[in-house]
RNA sequence: AGAGAGGUGGCCGAGUGGUCGAAGGCGCAUGCUUGGAAAGCAUGUAUACGAAGUAAUCCUUUGUAUCAAGGGUUCGAAUCCCUUCCUCUCUGCCA
């Protein structure tokens, strides 16, 4: 969520970046808010003026009372019902004009970087690095889907009887693969200093809107109705709201956490043809790691978390490309995000396993997190990235280290399966 | 899930209709003391939103709100009533 107040000081700078976005009345959704606000603050002033002479009557009142002037005491009862009148409706504008404010606020995407590219899709993205695909030409690659059919490693079928479409079910080597790339990508985590956290994969209302999946995102969260929980669709979601309604010591800072869960997107709209095998699932697993910085050296954070997941890769010897989104593509919380995606030379395709991000305030905002330096205190800055999502990193593996009988698990990997290859 | 007891500042805890944003203690911060520390003493110590002063989102003065959340009764609510949420104890169930 916008802070109004730097609104009111750089409506410009809002207005042109989110216009950047592609949201072309935004000037005029910016001077609403301040309009509104100019209202909240004069009622808010006209209700103080209120309570405060209603506050000074109720204690007169008691004193008269006490004194045993009760004459008089009824007659100030009554003036002070009839300012009671007066408290409503002031207060009743006020309430209504906050409404319209949060309304607006909430509904306002963040603002992007100031180096984010502008555009409108994906066509727009900077490609910063790409590596090579190093395919030979020659020999015959199959995609993944393929692959886990025959190799036995996943079973797509299964998943749709005992739940349904895009919940798949992992067999024997493949399963024992997800279990040790989990354990690679925590461990690689911890390395650099993230403190592993296992967190609740349903979280309430109020979790979902801190991190800004409510309201934008309600239809792509499984909800459990009568409880009124949500299925989390990435460990983003509880891991930040760890630290909801919290003022942090500087002193304590980066908070780094790594978390590994389950993550469910309902992804309405977005099933076809086109999203085949692991390309796009309702479940699944994903490390995710969570950063909470100040101001002035989260941009600096957002390198370092980048560089990290660039290594996982890496160490994967999968080819690989980083991006940096435009600003039409960004989520709506993002200020700044980078993509990396692997090549899966089976399907010809580029599979984005991680998306980095820095939310500068705007997480912060909604839900309340704040940083402490001497007397001074601001809204922290808060980054995650996935590193990494397993499902297309798994088609990946498969795709780019398929022989003729035989899948190889990447050097890096074997201790943790306890096996270097998969054969028929 | 049933029955009972509760939810007060960073923590503990007093407070059952007015003088309570809230005693007291702990913790923390600053100063005094000390060779240094401890102890002791003194002072300060919530958050949010307004108003005035100001270059300032610092700061000073001041107002309002907040005693789990929301609503109600009353001139006046931490205190009474209602709803919701949460915690604890016992019983039930269960990995």
């Amino acid at each position: 969520m916008l802070e109004t107040k730097s609104i009111r000081k750089n409506i410009d700078l809002y207005s042109n970046g989110l216009l950047k976005r592609g949201l072309s009345d935004s000037k005029e959704k910016l001077n609403k808010i301040i309009h509104h606000d100019d209202n909240r603050k004069l009622y808010k002033a006209q209700l103080d003026k209120i309570l405060t002479e209603y506050n000074q009557a109720s204690k007169k009142i008691g004193e008269k009372i006490q004194s045993g002037k009760m004459e008089e005491a009824e007659i100030m009862k009554k003036k002070s019902q009839k300012l009671k009148i007066l408290r409503k409706k002031t207060s009743e504008k006020l309430k209504n004009e906050e409404a319209i404010i949060y309304e607006i606020l909430t509904n306002l995407p963040n603002v992007p970087d100031e180096i984010v590219p502008s555009g409108n899709n994906e066509d727009d993205n900077d490609i910063i690095f790409e590596s090579k695909k190093n395919v030979n030409a020659n020999k015959k690659l199959y995609p993944h889907w393929n692959l886990v059919k025959s190799f036995n490693l996943i079973n797509f079928e299964k998943g749709n009887k005992i739940t349904g479409a895009g919940f798949p079910v992992y067999i024997d080597k493949g399963a024992k693969l997800q279990r040790a790339l989990i354990n690679f990508f925590i461990d690689q985590a911890i390395k650099k200093g993230y403190q592993e956290i296992q967190p609740p994969i349903l979280v309430n209302e109020t979790s979902a809107f801190g991190t800004g999946q409510l309201p934008d995102k309600e239809g792509q969260m499984y909800k459990v109705e009568n409880e009124n929980l949500y299925m989390i669709p990435t460990a983003e979601v509880p891991i930040t709201n760890l630290y909801r309604n919290e003022i942090l010591n500087n002193s304590l800072l980066p908070i780094k956490n790594v978390a590994y869960t389950p993550c469910f997107r309902k992804e309405a709209g977005s099933w076809g043809s086109h999203v085949r095998g692991l390309n796009r699932l309702h479940q699944f697993d994903k490390v995710e790691i969570v950063q909470i910085q100040n101001k002035d050296n989260s941009s600096k954070t957002l390198d370092e978390m980048c560089d990290h997941v660039e290594h996982l890769i890496k160490l994967l010897k999968l080819p690989y490309r980083k991006i940096l989104l435009c600003a039409g593509d960004l989520g709506f919380s993002a200020s700044i995000t980078y993509d990396f995606e692997v090549y899966a030379p089976g399907q010809k395709k580029w599979l984005e396993c991680s998306s980095v991000s820095n939310f500068k305030t705007y997480q912060t905002n909604r839900m309340n997190i704040k940083i402490r330096t001497n007397k001074e205190k601001n809204l922290a800055h808060t980054l995650n990235g996935s590193a990494l999502a397993l499902p297309r990193i798994v088609a990946a593996i498969l795709e780019n280290n398929q022989e003729n009988n035989e899948i190889k698990i990447p050097d890096i990997l074997q201790p943790y399966t306890g096996f270097n290859k998969i054969t028929r």
